[in-house]
This record gives C-alpha cells, structure tokens and sequence, in this order.
DNA sequence: GATGAATGAGGATTCATTCAT
DNA sequence: TATGAATGAATCCTCATTCAT
C-alpha cells in the first residue's frame, strides 16, 4: 500500500517547505494538506504520521548528505583539501535540501532526545569526530593554525556553514560553488586584511 | 503589580530556560510552572499570556543589546576596534543571556511577521545598517579585505557569533572575553596557517 | 464579621449595576471590585460568594416589591384601580431598582430552577396570582374586557411594565409617575384612536 | 463545505435552543455538542467559533425578518394595516424562530457594542424608524392617538410583540396569527371596557 | 486516492475563591 | 479591611488522527 513514490516525494517537498517556514510545532498537517491541495485527512493515506513525514524529511537530507561526505573523506585528500570539499559539499546539500537543512538546524536539538530521531545525535557525532580529525591532521600538518582549541574551530566551521540555509535561496546571485568559495576564502584567511605582501600578491 | 517585580523576572528566567530548550510552541504553560513551582493558571496572576513572557524575554534582550552595541557605536573607535568592541559585546549578551538569545536565534524568523514583534524586523535592520557600515567603512581603510561580498561577511560575521548561544555555557571553560577573542582571532584572521609554503601552493 | 451594613449597600449597589450592565453571568468579581475600587479578593471579606451577592440584589427587591404591592393590595381597591395602583408602585419600583429589576428580567429564567433561587419561582406564582385575580374580578365587575384571555392579557401587561426596566433611566425626561400614567393610558384604552365620541371626551 | 448545509443548520438549531434555555454565556460548548450528540470539539469542525454560532442565529433570524417586514412597509398600506401587519409578521417571526428571538431579546443589549454584532444596532435602529413613521403617520392620519409620547408608544408595541417570545410555545393553544390577533386588539383598544358608566365614573 | 465527519487528548486561558500578611 | 499571590476547576479551542464512503 505504498504506490506512486512520486507523489510521496512530492509531498514530503512541500511539508518541508512548510517545516522549515513556520516550525515543526507550529505547523499543523492542515497547513501542508493545504499547500499541496488535498484535505488533512489524505495525507495519512501517504504518511503514518506527521512525524514519519519529518523523519523521512531528515533522514534523506543526512542519507544524502552523507553519501557526499563519505565520497570526500574516502579520496584521500590533504587536510585543507578535505576541508575545501566538505565546506563545498555542504553548500551544494544546502542548495538540493535547503529545507530539510533549515529543518535540521532548527529541530534537530530537540529531537535528538526522541528513540526515533536517535539517528540525529548519532550523525552529529560522526560528523563531529569527521571534522575534528580534519582539522587536527590540517594542525599536524602545518595547514591549519594550532593557537586555536579545535572545539571552537569545530563549531564555528560548522555554524558558519550550516546557518547559511536560513537565508541562502537557491537560484539566487550566487552558485552554491561560489558561495562555498568565498566562505572558504573566509574561513581560511579571515576578513582582515593583512599586510602590504598579501596585498600585491592578490593584485 | 507594584511591588514584586523580582518574581516576575525570577518567573521570565525559568521561562526563558525553558523555552531555549523546548521551543517557543513545543513549551507547554504548564511546564514552566511545573519548573517555576506553581500551577499553569497561577502564571497568569503575573502575565497576560504565554507570548506576552516571549514578548518581555525577547524585548528585555534587545534593549540590553542596544545598550550595550550603542555604547560601542558612540565610542567612535575605528572599524576593526569596533568589529572587536562589538563581537565582545555579543559574548558579554550571550553570557548573561543565553536563553533570550537562543531563543531570538530559533524563533524570530517565524516571529518577525506578527504585529506584536515587528521590533524584532526592525532590530533586525538597525543592526545590519551598524553591522554593515563598520565592514564597509573597514574595507575602505584598509582594515578589511575588499575582494568579499560585504553582506556575505555580514552574515557570515553575525551568524557566527550568535549561534555561539546554542552551545555557549555561561560558567564553562571560557570567559566570554576569552571565547571572544579566540572567534575574533578566526575571523580575523582565518583558520589556515599562513606561510610561505602554502601560499606557493596557492599560486 | 458583618459589620459597617453601609459598605456592603454601597458594594451591592455597584454590582447590581454591572450585573444589569453585562449579564450575571459575564460579569466577572474582578470587574465588580475594579468598580468598586478595591481588589477582587476583598470583595469575599463582605460577601461569601458572587452569587451571594446576586441573590441580596435580588431578594431585596422583591422584599421591597411584595411591600409595596401587598399595601397596595390590602387596600381593597376595585379592580381597575388596583390594576392602576399596581402598575405605578411598578415603576415606582424601577425608579428605585432600575438595575435590580433589568437583572431579575434578564436572569430569574435560568435562576428559578437553583434551590437557593426558588423563591423566584415562588415569587413569581404569587404576582400571577394576584395579577390575575384582579384582572378576573375586573372583568366580572365590568371594568375590563371579558373577549381577551386572561393569561394573555396577564402576561402583556406584566411585560408590558417590566421590559421597561431595560430602557428607563431614572432622572430622565419622565417620572415615574408619569411614564405609568401614559402605559396605564396605553394598556387600558389602547393605541388607536376610536370614534367621534372619545375624542369629544376627551377634549 | 459544500454538500451539508443541512448539517449546520441542525447544530445551529440544537445550539439556538440551549442559547435561549441557559443564556449564552451560561451555555459551553459541550453542553451543545451533547444535545447534538457529539463532542465538544467536532462542533469546530462545522463551526469556527461559539460566537459565530450565536452570530450565524442572530444574522439568520434578522435576516427572515427583514424580508417579511420589506415585504410589508413595501406593500403600501395605511398605518394601522401596516402596524397589524407587522405584528403579525412578528408573530409569525417567533413563531418561527422562537429561539433566536429569545436569544436577541436577552443579550442583544450586551452584544451591540462588539464589532461583530454591529449588525444588530444597525438593525434596532433601522426597526426603530420604520415603527416610528409607521406610528407618526398613523398619529396624522388619525388612525392613532396623538396625546401619547411616540418613543414611549413604539417601545410599548415593541416589547409587547418580542417579550412574548420568552413564552410562547410554537404549537401551542393560539397560532401565531391568533396570538397576533388578541394583542393586536389589546394594543390598538386597550383591556377596559368602555361603557358610559366607566366613563361617568372617570370624569 | 481522496473526502467529510468525527474523535479525544491536550493546551492556553479565565475566574471564583482562599489565605497569609 | 484590604492586598498579593496562589489554587484548581472549568472553558474554549486546536489538532493529529481515524474511518466509512
């Protein structure tokens, strides 16, 4: 009793759409009934629950994005290089799932405590323990600096990519690639311009 | 109403604590009087309605940003103190106001469009004009890069210092003086190692 | 504990006007105690309870009714005069009770049922009673109509009189007296004009 | 919505009636949902609100009157026909609607003054100004008496006709056109007899 | 696949009432 | 006498969910 997955995919885009617009909570299944033109009651022909849709929302996001970061982290680049890639992938997810991400950052807190939602807290520590071997072999390495507690780098590399759902639309002035570029450019030389010597060799 | 308003802000507290970690709209009345010690009903003795403690929380939040922000503003510091000045002023904020801002983070985008919060667009405005001035006044006099897209930097600048909130434990390892520095050092800066070797990579 | 009786005349009088203002049961103690100038709470250092209050506002008028209308009806008038007499002490009534008498229309409906509000009901056989004697008697001595059913012409004049309640402001363009008067004229000779002959008399 | 207004209509019946039986503020939710036979809340499934219930009533039952009344001062007819006619009408109007006339009688004073029902002080006043030509023109015409107050007479006709709502039972002893008729003849000749004795007795 | 109608478990809010001070 | 704070029951309303058609 599961047919037309089109339709299904379909439905689960547009309940994003309205999760990541007012709030899980907030947002009742006659809104998304609405939104995608049928009565409330439909939808449970589709979906067992309102939670079942956020689920599936969730878990595809992070099968997805998943499967960008494991190609990354398998090839075997430098520090810095894996860096670039994952900062790059992440804005690529952001622009196919720009609601599931906006979604996953405004609720994943809470649900994270829930059994059925376990799968989040476990992501974030695989992508904890993922980025913070990064950075500490870019520290050995000499790519990154060591004055800094990797925690803190760990978090700011991460919020400063991932908040970028809440305000980046995709098709906007900027590919997701050139935004990857330029948060990069700023995460890896700061904002601050340097010296005379850095200067002429940008120009 | 005269003379207790120490248990309304004592009640605000609990609320606030509540509501970071629960959500505006998943926070049942009842669980913060279970957490304050009273009945649900009882709250409504101090407050008009569980948005109206939102309304107060938030509120109280900002007017003590401005203070704090208009204090830097008015000090007529140059664009990188000022940049300074500003990011410690938003850790001192999230330290003393960890909840307000965590729930400022998570619930204004859904907020902003109702009447009763219309301040919380316009803050949002007045700071990105401050915001905004300070970076572009900066890359004119050469204290910032100019090659970056100002409100890209905005963002990128603003995001990073108040999703600090969501984890940021006022009483944790770090003052928030010292979280503000080594930040301030990040974006600044930039977390790549700068030297010779490198940059001839890049090139 | 039920001292200072000028207290609790003067709280009396304010809730029976914000009784006949709002409806008994809209009325809240809070809004009775706002008029009165004091807070909710001390309102029960007077009063047992808000229905307490109701039932004083009302036993008090019918006391001062049936006193009224018991002299009245001892005096052993004829009928029509009774019926003259009956209706002035009436709006004598509502000149002094006015908002006694608009809560006692609105409400002894849904009150005569509560045991403690019986004496509505009681009340109100007892008026039947002696209205409809008089109207019985008047029509076997000739005074009034015998081609009219007794109930119906009951009732139209008791509402008759009554409603009026709802719209007469004491200290207004009539007295009491007055406005009996121009109903007696309405309910004994009606409103149309009927032949040469009356308006001769009358003239 | 579309196929069951038959539904809304038999909710709003059952509702009518506890309305006019408790009072409205006296009248929850679940009392009416019981007497329809379902829960309290599937009532918000047909309904959005308790008082768009009681407004739907009233506006339904104003409505009806207008056309019969339009329908009457339309007709052309001298004032005392008109002035039968619309008591009859009215009667027929209980008749009909009993209870929402109840419901009108008893909390249109305090509902007036919200926005939502400004319908009805527009309706009190546009009844006010057809009665009042109607009694004007017929005092001219010499169908009525011209030594009464008109305000005081067309209150009088007034809450004559609607108290009767507050009794009259529909199928009861006297049709509603009979009903009519007696007051209409205690109305327009009054309840004495005139003979020369009474007169005699008088002058 | 979808509708229309209902369920039932809350949830925010109101309010009469109590009571220590 | 009155206040301030609280209680607790009741009320209106919402909403995810069910199910016969």
């Amino acid at each position: 009793m599961r047919p037309a997955p089109e339709r299904r995919r379909e439905l689960l885009e547009v309940a994003a759409e309205v999760f990541a617009a007012q709030g899980y909570d907030a947002t009742t299944v006659r809104r998304i009934a609405d939104a995608a033109g049928l009565l409330a009651g439909s939808l449970y022909y589709h979906f067992d629950s309102k939670e079942s849709m956020l689920d599936e929302i969730l878990s595809g996001f992070l099968d997805d994005l998943w499967t960008r970061y494991d190609a990354v982290l398998a090839t075997g680049l430098g520090p810095r290089e894996t860096l670039e890639a994952l900062v790059t992938a992440s804005f690529r997810e952001i622009d196919r799932h720009r609601a599931a991400v906006a979604i996953y950052q405004k609720e994943s807190g809470q649900l994270r405590d829930q059994p059925r939602f376990g799968y989040l807290a476990e992501a974030q520590r695989r992508l904890e323990r993922a980025w913070l071997r990064t950075l500490e072999s870019g520290a050995a390495s000499g790519d990154f600096r060591t004055d800094l507690d990797v925690r803190l780098t760990y978090r700011f590399v991460r919020d400063t990519v991932w908040v970028a759902a809440s305000w980046y639309r995709p098709g906007g002035r900027h590919s997701p690639e050139e935004t990857a570029r330029q948060y990069l450019s700023m995460v890896l030389d700061g904002v601050a311009l340097r010296d005379r010597h850095r200067r002429t060799n940008k120009e």
